[in-house]
DNA sequence: CTGAGACTTGCGGATTTCGCAGGAGTGGCG
DNA sequence: CGCCACTCCTGCGAAATCCGCAAGTCTCAG
């Protein structure tokens, strides 16, 4: 068994490389050291092992540069509704001026979950989460709106999380 | 030591309790737990343990849990472009009629990752990730505008992903 | 009063984690 | 070509963790 994934690592033998914007390219067997882990955060790196083809030791030292590279965490995700935060809202926001800069100080505020810059009618989208409306009207307006260079936003809030998957690479 | 966690326990004794929505109520101890597989999806049950005052035996109960009822999932988080998936999209969508009915077709739907319904200039936001813009292209103009009840959509392709977190209740 | 539910303590045995000592393949360099 | 540095893999014990289970306590609800 698993001579396919053996024959083909001395093939791609090249991992570490970086591409040009400082992601590690990764290569098939990281891939399914990821795919495991999606399907199940806590599977034990000889479970994983025999799935990829590796030595459980090989399995965790991979495992491990991937969570100090940044490419991989490994989490425990809800939906925040349920864990006492009461608003959520994404935020389209227009900026003139040096977008990033503005991703970056988004990107520092605590209650800012999650930060992409977009092409499209908005250049960044942030996602908030909130304890209440006050706090949600305080960081819209108070902090994101105040940040130089903010032109405009537009808010919408959320009603109700219908799904949320970590699985690609499955399919 | 441990003395607040124990004493406080008693007076919030209710814990299996579900509001009106299906989503079970959730007390201090249990939010205790998922801070704590915020930070480490991977963490000892006995080190959970010692950080919300409870036993080993009873942090894996309710770990389990927690897991069986849906209310968390611990999985590897990564950011797709880093795994091949070259493009993402956020995806607006207006709707005339049903907005849930919607919003369940584009759950059933492999490559959309997040959906949520939200008040505002639009109904339900789409979270897509494919592969490239073939793909992209196909899921938006054949499948998303083809259900029936869409009356318009936006899209707001991914150019960077700046942040992207799971730790509330850490603040 | 009685039953149900949740937690604790304790306990082995199976499993997993973790650190470390090799071995093998690769690329750089004189 | 030979040597070295580097990276990745494997193998192996020791330590820690996981897991199931049983017995006892406590509190709440009926």
């Amino acid at each position: 068994m698993q001579s396919d994934v053996v024959a083909s690592r001395s093939a791609e033998h090249r991992d570490s490389r970086e591409s040009k914007n400082g992601t590690p390219q990764l290569d098939a067997v990281s891939l399914g050291i990821i795919e495991q882990l999606q399907e199940d955060g806590r599977r034990p790196y000889a479970a994983i092992g025999k799935a990829v083809g590796l030595s459980e030791a090989a399995v965790r030292q991979r495992v491990q540069k991937l969570l100090d590279q940044g490419v991989m965490q490994i989490v425990a995700v809800t939906d925040p509704l349920t864990v006492g935060f009461r608003r959520q809202a994404m935020v389209g926001i227009n900026v003139e001026g040096d977008t990033e800069a503005i991703a970056d100080a988004l990107t520092d505020m605590a209650e800012v979950e999650y930060v992409v810059m977009t092409a499209g009618s908005f250049d960044v989208l942030a996602e908030i989460v909130c304890e209440d409306d006050d706090h949600l009207l305080d960081v819209i307006n108070k902090r994101i709106r105040a940040l130089p260079g903010v032109r405009s936003t537009e808010s919408f809030v959320y009603l109700k999380l219908k799904k949320q998957t970590y699985m690609w690479g499955t399919r």
